[in-house]
DNA sequence: TTTGATTTTGAGCGATCGTTCAAGTTAATA
DNA sequence: TATTAACTTGAACGATCGCTCAAAATCAAA
């Protein structure tokens, strides 16, 4: 009985370093020797794990809504409430992680915003990343309105779009430099107006 | 006495066209023979009237913030009062122009997102002109703070940043297709809100 | 130690990129 | 009409793109 060679380098950490890459440069900005220096891999061995740039391009958007739903995780289990744990989330990616995150702007909008205009696999593939994390944040604030946090006018649904938009607008607001000491202020007013929708 | 030979192209058009496929491909997956076709020009012309394609591109950001202005002052003029001039923009950006705009996405937005990463010309220009076009709606916010249109507990410049932030959250949450039936009502609660504040 | 399936390497492929420039065309002046 | 400066043309340059594949390296099984 023969066993498959064992892969030499560590999948999700390569895939991590790319999305990083990604992130930060965007898709078309980013070449493959870019990658090929970053994740220290030659192209023979990067075509074959992941067939091509789309494809690895794929698993790091991927990869990014997987940690970020993670990092939503460790925010909740530290608040007791989850509107309470979603303000330190948003605080914590606006203000806290400015300086050591990639780019300020959310990884899938930047992706949505890239490919919008062609009907490539990768702009597929943003909506519907984009569409199961709508429905992640819709179960959060179903739990929200169940613990009594936030009054019953609105659906879970509804609220999570209006996350959405808020979140996404201040991020793409505050990826301009000098406005940071505006930033708390609006976040505030944003779960203030959350509140009372 | 010698006159200059009359250029041949149009450059205003020229501009306008460049600026429509760069605002839907973006900068980097916009090739220079994607735009020699779309302004049926030749390179020498291309390069001799605008230095390079960085350069073609600063005219055209230029041009989409003006066209922006000349849009908004349209609608100033067509209603009574600045917020609901302001509405009905929003409304026609996000609703009716939807279908023939480039992209559902602001193109300053886009290029921010696109050249955040390096300290290129073309970052500082967007940060330029989004914070011309700030100040341009902090007029407009002070104009109906003194119309009595709005309450004087915020200044225009913070009505103008609580507009950009709602604005821009919601072009991007629109740009997914099969969304439009909220559109609607969410651009309406945004200007509930805005009176509210 | 030898074997052989598997993985890694990196030179290099064809395509396309942004850009240049010598040659051709145009049109106002002499 | 002849002159001449300005403009347009498009072939082609060097660089870089995404990607391939024959050869070298690797390591579990024999």
């Amino acid at each position: 009985m023969y066993m498959a060679n064992k892969v030499k380098f560590e999948r999700d950490n390569v895939i991590r370093v790319a999305s990083h890459l990604f992130w930060a440069k965007g898709f078309h900005a980013t070449s493959t020797r870019d990658l090929q220096e970053a994740i220290n891999m030659r192209p023979g061995s990067i075509y074959a794990a992941f067939g091509s740039k789309e494809g690895l391009y794929s698993e790091a958007l991927n990869d990014y809504t997987v940690q970020m739903k993670i990092q939503i995780e460790g925010f909740l289990s530290r608040y007791d409430t989850v509107i309470g744990g979603l303000h330190a989330f948003v605080e914590n990616v606006i203000i806290a992680s400015k300086d050591c995150a990639p780019s300020a702007i959310c990884m899938l909008i930047k992706a949505n915003n890239e490919f919008a205009d062609k009907s490539s696999v990768l702009y597929e593939l943003s909506l519907d990343l984009a569409a199961k994390f709508e429905l992640y944040l819709s179960d959060l604030f179903a739990q929200a309105i169940n613990n009594g946090e936030l009054n019953n006018h609105l659906t879970g649904l509804e609220y999570a779009r209006f996350f959405q938009v808020q979140f996404t607008g201040l991020r793409g607001y505050f990826n301009r430099p000098a406005l940071e000491p505006f930033a708390e202020a609006m976040i505030k007013q944003m779960f203030t107006l959350l509140k009372k929708l």
